[in-house]
DNA sequence: TATTGTTATACTCTATAACTATA
DNA sequence: TATAGTTATAGAGTATAACAATA
């Protein structure tokens, strides 16, 4: 066990993969042929990446899934869109709290079902969604980029079909 | 702005995409196509697994990612771990205590700069990362069996790349 | 003056328990 | 009896400030 291509003497191809400002190169060949790590790490470069671009709305990456949800679904209620962003409903209630204090999304109890509370976006919420979603396009363009749009498109597939087959898997 | 090619009421193609257990089908369409969000489920997915995979050895994610640092770089230094890994260096501290109080790694003043600490496994630390990089060939493959061996293969390269040209950038 | 490690602390995210009102 | 929403709270993960020792 434990076999790798390159000893740590002579790493030609693997050097500062996941190894961003260190002084010698370390070998990191393990942890970058494990998925998870890698996932990891592309989703905290993404995260900061998120801040400065989406500055202009304001929202956090929780808040801007909710916003596009809701604007694609009218009418869903917050179980349903807890269950589609695998968020708790105590958590949500907090994010909708803030998004309905700004005046972007409205609340309303459904009337098939009196527990449940549906969502839809107001005049404003639907400026801010639509104003998000341009963003949107462009920073998945950015984040791509580097592959190129035919592996781009690619590798936005994969992704589709490894979450896919772990969400069908768990039920 | 905002095109969808399927609506609502005809999504032959993208249903239970990133939607696990809700009733009715929500439109996820825009989000499927939004990289960082992809990328967010599947790391919540591939933790969740991570934890009933790795039982045996106890390690979180982050401790796993440590061990196998050190195991692959004997006498690095917590500075150099903390930047290859993303992790806070008062974070890390908090780990190596205590992987330093199941007595799986040891911690030495290095000779050379008498500020650093240099990083070594013991011999139970050996072991146990023996044991963890056992478990982990094992959930790698499985985190990209859903692909198939050559596309498992791609994704992971392309996974490098998205990682490397943004290390690369934030230079 | 800058860097390594350390402590303490704050902040954010996420998870759980308990409750209500409906089903 | 179970589910939707809410509140409060606990826990994990992450980030920042301040300090000591060394470069």
């Amino acid at each position: 066990m434990h076999k790798r291509t390159s000893p740590p003497a002579n790493k030609s191809l693997a050097d500062d993969v996941a190894n961003g400002h260190s002084k010698r190169p370390l070998d990191m060949t393990a942890l970058q042929q494990t998925p998870g790590f890698m996932i990891r790490m592309l989703q905290i470069q993404i995260f900061e990446e998120f801040f400065p671009h989406f500055a202009e709305t304001g929202f956090s990456p929780a808040e801007h899934s909710v916003m596009i949800t809701v604007r694609d679904n009218p009418s869903v209620t917050q179980s349903e869109v807890a269950n589609a962003l695998r968020i708790q409903l105590p958590n949500l209630v907090k994010i909708l709290a803030k998004l309905e204090g700004k005046d972007l999304i409205k609340r309303k109890r459904s009337d098939r079902d009196k527990r449940a509370v549906e969502l839809v976006l107001t005049a404003r919420g639907t400026q801010a969604a639509a104003r998000a979603w341009a963003l949107a396009q462009e920073f998945n363009r950015l984040t791509l980029a580097p592959l190129g749009n035919k592996d781009g498109r690619q590798f936005l597939q994969m992704l589709s079909r490894l979450v896919r087959a772990r969400s069908a898997g768990a039920d």
